[in-house]
DNA sequence: GCTTAGGATTAG
């Protein structure tokens, strides 16, 4: 089969309306790199945003920020040991000036930070800061500096002072770096520690201890409050000790990697168990630990913003990872990648997620891969798109190599929490084979197709952790990963680059445009005119062209697939799963009573595991009217729903309308939810343009109920979904973006109401961008268009007018060869 | 309020 543009005469959207040509975007070449500073430095877990990629919608809890102090203002009492202090911080030479305005940023201090940064810190020295809030500065129109600001007050913030020490000062780990980080408001204690051998623990004592790691587990819920890390230890002395660490937060944990990990914990208590002694973590304890192998770099891992680390602990580091060498202590197990394992075989897989997707409540999909290959054949799986987390079209090359893995359980939860990107490493991973009854198997043949599955519970140390980016063991897989072609596409800078305008929060994507563009048809007497004549032509006018696909922008559908309100005209982005669980939940624990007269209730008591997760009542209203017009099955309304819960009644009522009870009467949920659901449909309404009530729908005996049905009642003005892409055209050497918007669904001739519901909607997409603009293809194979472009005015925030270039009336046809 | 786990395969 074929594809081929061509430009469509006639054009009428689905629901005969039209979505007016109303764009309103800046594209920002120019975003700074990501830079994640060195292990050694403050915040090494954190992205280092460089001081001009700073924007409101920097999310400060995954950031750090890093600057040379050029001004330090007065330190201004605002009474009661209250003090703000403001600074100026610019961005230091090695980051690339892209941009000259915003090198330097604007940093205020509140409360003691900013009286210790009066006393501790100087003019010209390098600080780190995280924990900040972003805000926008009052005075960027006067101090021309960046116009943002750095807001550092309560718990979270931090500001770490680079310096260097002189030599016979305790150094950090970065001593080679002959730099060292101190902690504003804290100094640093120096303290010696003394390490008891593993032979010599006696019972009911503190101590510290040192240890290499011979078995582990993955820190798990326990049944009571904490999480559990439960390892077992050796040292030169041969005596093999179990340890149970219990800590509530994960990050607290040891970060242990694999076995011959060496750690060192301070403050554990010694205790007699079955004839011998374990260590159990107590008040003050700490924990770091060091990569095992000999050759590796003494790097200490650990979470904690202090801690202690002399030339001694290098030593005492070094000393056991030799000692361990030369011992029988570790199975010598190779590596395993997909490409080397067998079927029916337990092993530990290092491997990059692309994407996750919920199952059911026990059980996540992951689609990871490690570069190679695996030679048996896999097990096919399928899950909704729209419950996808994560590029949902992988490359060829991509798809290829990934492997579908089926996380159960308790590791469900973990798996819950990972993020597209990420390396992972998965232990005591199942290659099992037979077919599978889980609710997402395509079926097949079966039984000797390969299926992975990490199965629930924590024997053999089965588990799942994210390495961090710098970590020794991920360093030739991401080699690997990265030479794909595609993938400078997903993960990295073009992505969050995109994201700037892509992501742009809905509120400043209200349009401004002058006025709509005439309606004109292209029709084929159009002489075809070059991208040259377009650029030179005013606004209002129609053209026919004929031009390459050179690239396109967000390359995820995920990205592009907006909601849009065609009364207001308010573009806005579709809430994910985390968001929409996290908000069916909040409302889920106050149902509260619905007594309206015009409905039937039955409540169910769905029984709760645990305290975090208590029992909840699930209330299922039926209307009266629908009762007696025996339409009792068309729409439902629940309250005590969780998404889950609405998914599922999804599948068995045509219509779920999840509600609250507001003063004894049903009222609707917050409108950043969809207030209604159709089997994988959502349906969401316009915050500006709604006026909601809830009152019984009144219906004739052969009217249809339908959403647009459902929303009059309710007083909704339901959002519509649209198409946004930006398309860089090529004739010859001359390039011009173009948007695709109003015409989306034309062009690629598929609903996006099925786009947001289906994968075969949404291949349809993705197979059309993958022929129009082929992955690692030269532009001389990408095919020759035929398409209609429209130019119209924007009036932008600089009161300025901008054209814009529209692709209109054009769709993709196929033809036979 | 001060437990939880204390290695040793799911059975999808």
């Amino acid at each position: 089969m074929r594809m081929r543009i061509t430009t469509a005469c006639q054009f009428e959207t689905k629901r005969g309306k039209r979505a007016s040509l109303l764009l309103n975007y800046k594209l920002c070449t120019t975003m700074p790199g990501r830079v994640v500073v060195d292990q050694a430095n403050p915040g090494s877990h954190l992205t280092r945003i460089p001081i001009p990629g700073i924007n409101t919608a920097t999310d400060s809890s995954q950031a750090s920020i890093r600057g040379k102090v050029i001004q330090k203002g007065p330190l201004v009492s605002l009474g009661d040991e209250d003090f703000v202090l403001k600074a100026v911080i610019e961005e230091e030479e090695s980051v690339q000036r892209s941009s000259s305005r915003n090198m330097s940023i604007n940093v205020i201090l509140f409360g003691g930070l900013a009286k210790d940064f009066s006393e501790a810190v100087s003019r010209g020295e390098v600080v780190v800061v995280t924990g900040f809030t972003v805000g926008k500065s009052p005075t960027a129109h006067k101090d021309q500096l960046h116009p943002c600001n750095l807001l550092l007050s309560g718990d979270d913030a931090c500001l770490y002072v680079l310096r260097s020490l002189p030599p016979s000062v305790s150094r950090s780990p970065a001593a080679s770096k002959r730099s060292s980080t101190s902690k504003v408001s804290k100094s640093a204690k120096v303290s010696k520690y003394t390490y008891v051998p593993l032979n010599e623990l006696k019972p009911g004592a503190v101590v510290n201890v040192y240890g290499v790691v011979v078995f582990f587990k993955q820190p798990y819920k326990t049944r009571g409050t904490d999480y559990c890390s439960s390892l077992k230890i050796t040292d030169q002395s041969n005596q093999k000790v179990g340890c149970n660490i219990f800590c509530e937060r994960l990050e607290d944990h040891p970060k242990i990697f694999q076995l011959g990990d060496i750690i060192r914990m301070h403050r554990v208590k010694t205790q007699a168990f079955g004839g011998s002694i374990n260590l159990l973590n107590t008040f003050g304890f700490s924990v770091v630990t060091f990569d095992g192998r000999p050759e590796s770099t003494v790097v200490p891992r650990t979470s904690s913003k202090s801690f202690h680390f002399e030339p001694e602990d290098k030593q005492t580091v070094e000393e056991l990872r030799t000692w361990a060498a030369n011992q029988d202590l570790l199975p010598t197990t190779p590596r395993i990648h997909l490409s080397s394992v067998q079927p029916q075989s337990y092993f530990d897989l290092t491997c990059q997620l692309l994407w996750k997707a919920p199952v059911d409540g026990t059980c996540i999909l992951l689609k990871v891969w490690d570069g190679t290959r695996c030679v048996h054949p896999l097990q096919d799986f399928s899950v909704e798109a729209s419950v996808i987390e994560g590029p949902f079209s992988l490359s060829r090359e991509r798809s290829d190599l990934a492997v579908n893995i089926l996380v159960f359980d308790n590791h469900a939860e973990i798996a819950r929490q990972l993020k597209p990107g990420a390396y992972l490493r998965i232990y005591n991973l199942h290659a099992t084979t037979g077919t599978s009854s889980v609710p997402c198997s395509s079926g097949g043949s079966g039984q000797n197709q390969l299926a992975f599955h990490l199965h629930g519970g924590t024997s053999y140390g089965r588990g799942v952790r994210v390495l961090p980016d710098d970590s020794p063991d991920i360093q030739e897989l991401r080699r690997v990963v990265e030479s794909y072609p595609d993938d400078d596409n997903d993960f990295n800078l073009n992505d969050s680059a995109i994201m700037e305008i892509w992501g742009t929060p809905p509120e400043t994507l209200v349009c401004v445009c002058s006025h709509s563009p005439p309606e004109r048809r292209c029709g084929h007497a159009l002489q075809q005119v070059t991208l040259a004549e377009v650029k030179q032509s005013g606004p209002d006018q129609l053209f026919h062209v004929n031009a390459q696909l050179k690239s396109y922008q967000p390359r995820h559908l995920y990205q592009a697939l907006k909601l849009h309100c065609p009364k207001c005209r308010v573009i806005q982005e579709i809430p994910d799963d985390d968001f929409l669980s996290e908000t069916f939940l909040e409302a889920s624990k106050a149902p509260g009573h619905i007594a309206d007269p015009w409905l039937l209730s039955k409540s169910i008591l769905l029984p709760g595991d645990g305290p975090k997760s208590p029992g909840r009542t699930l209330s299922i209203h039926l209307s009266k009217e629908l009762f007696g017009e025996s339409k009792s099955k068309d729409l439902i309304y629940v309250t005590g729903a969780t998404l889950e819960d609405v998914c599922q009644l999804a599948a068995a009522y045509q219509y779920i309308l999840p509600v609250t009870a507001s003063g004894g009467s049903a009222s609707l949920m917050d409108l950043s939810a969809p207030f209604l659901f159709r089997g994988n449909k959502r349906y969401y309404g316009c915050k500006q343009c709604s006026q909601v009530s809830v009152k019984e729908l009144k219906v004739g005996g052969s009217e249809e109920i339908n959403e647009e049905f459902i929303a009059e009642a309710l007083g909704i003005k339901l959002l519509q979904y649209g198409l946004l892409l930006k398309l860089e055209l090529q004739q010859g050497r001359d390039t011009l973006e173009v948007f695709l918007w109003r015409d989306a669904e034309t062009f690629f001739q598929v609903s996006l109401e099925d786009v947001a519901a289906n994968q075969e909607a949404q291949n349809k997409i993705s197979k059309t961008m993958d022929f129009l603009c082929p992955p690692g293809r030269s532009m001389a194979e990408h095919p020759w268009l035929d398409l209609c472009l429209t130019t119209y005015t924007v009036k932008e925030d600089d009161g300025l007018k901008h054209v814009c270039y529209q692709v209109c009336q054009t769709s993709t046809t196929t033809t036979p060869p």
